[in-house]
DNA sequence: CGGTTGACCAAGT
DNA sequence: GACTTGGCCAACC
């Protein structure tokens, strides 16, 4: 095993542990890593090579905006809304109710 | 090693 | 509320 690993790839670690219903932000990923890379935090998801094993749309904008998704940001509401998250145009409704916090 | 690239953030206008 | 500016940081070339 090779436990060297790059940010990216803690970045998706972290996702993982985000469960179905909840969501994170660019900004709590890179809290929980203990650095202020949130634009780092959003390259590796724009890269995601882990695409269907990391659910890198539950991770949306501290400001409640859903951000963006490399196949199409409407595609990233539609899974959004569907694990139960309320959406209005491209902002996310109550967000602090299914903000996910790492511990 | 220096410059570019972002699915960002906060504050200002 | 929409747009601009400056700051932040790892990966990539």
């Amino acid at each position: 095993m090779n436990n060297k690993k790059s940010f990216y790839e803690k970045c998706y670690s972290i996702l993982k542990k985000v469960p179905k219903g909840k969501i994170t932000t660019y900004k709590e990923i890179a809290n929980a890593l203990g650095t202020k890379a949130y634009r780092t935090v959003g390259n590796a998801m724009n890269k995601n090579p882990y695409a269907p094993n990391v659910a890198c749309h539950r991770v949306v904008n501290s400001n409640g905006n859903v951000g963006g998704f490399a196949s199409g940001n409407k595609k990233k509401i539609e899974m959004l809304k569907k694990e139960g998250i309320k959406i209005k145009g491209k902002k996310i409704q109550n967000i602090n109710k299914f903000l996910y916090r790492f511990n």
